[in-house]
DNA sequence: TTTGTAAATTTTAAGCTTGAAATTGTTTCG
DNA sequence: CGAAACAATTTCAAGCTTAAAATTTACAAA
């Protein structure tokens, strides 16, 4: 007689996506995690501040601190801190918007905008190393693959 | 005369990495950001705490405070801020380690097992849900494509 | 031994992050 | 006008995170 088969048992459906969630959060985190990295050893800042940085050249009227922290999905006393920080450093400054007392507009200041360059070039530069594996059609493949998600997913908000 | 012809100008592989890169990380960020929540909302805890029970369930004789950090990929002072934690609320506790009075092993006591199985159940359900929008096939397509980055990659260990 | 080096962990200081409470200013409408 | 509702921002408490310093213990070599 045969042993009771062993049934060959496809890993299921759910089982795969859990194994790709975690593969997806490793390379993601990984990434994340070298550009810090980089950010901190050779310009002395952090992530952070490099996309509240991000967000303000591309604004040269500045962003009301409300509006800093919807673009960057962030709370809005964690904008508070960051801004603060950036101040005390010359890189940005708070004018005040004319029709409404209680807003604050931020902006970059000369020496941010300069700053901000050259991390700019840097950054792009590091994603181009660190993303060197992916030829340009399988960059189209895998942003394909992602919408997939981002367009299924519940709760996700925009 | 023709005006100066404007070339089709592709788009650059390093910007359509950035790109990539940007859409990963907005993925990836949103799918963590939503199971943060989950996790609060629904059961009052956090994401670091689940990372440190999942570990520590699948080491059902514990693990030392720098086996821990090292799987977890996280600071040494972390893992005790978290292990303390989770032991205030009776789901971890310490071990002394029997030859080397400098290390301890944390375990999960019976409550903490019974709360991570619960806990663990519930996550591998919201993946699958934030994940609905792949087919097994896509699965399969998004790791090798993932592979490739982590391949490549200069500076991430392991 | 004693001396020194290495290892395991905790502590510390600084920054990031959140949700909730507190402040201050605006607007609406009775 | 005056009160209440609403809006922009900051403050606060708690937790996460790191690198660096401090502790405690182990081990090796002189």
């Amino acid at each position: 007689m045969s042993q009771p088969a062993k049934k060959p048992s496809p890993i299921p459906p759910s089982k795969a996506r859990l194994r790709l969630w975690l593969k997806l959060l490793k390379t993601s985190s990984g990434i994340e995690a070298e550009l810090r990295r980089r950010l901190r050893d050779q310009h002395n800042t952090t992530l952070p501040r490099f996309d509240v940085m991000s967000a303000l050249a591309r604004n040269p009227d500045g962003l009301k601190m409300s509006q800093l922290s919807q673009f960057l999905r962030v709370s809005n006393g964690n904008v508070t801190g960051i801004v603060d920080r950036l101040t005390e450093d010359g890189l940005a400054l708070r004018v005040a918007v004319p029709g409404d007392r209680r807003a604050q507009v931020a902006q970059l200041t000369p020496a941010g905008l300069a700053e901000f360059a050259r991390l700019a070039a840097e950054h792009e530069a590091w994603i181009d190393e660190l993303m060197a594996g992916l030829a340009p059609d399988e960059i189209t493949e895998m942003t394909a693959l992602l919408e997939q998600i981002t367009l299924h997913a519940p709760e996700e908000k925009s």
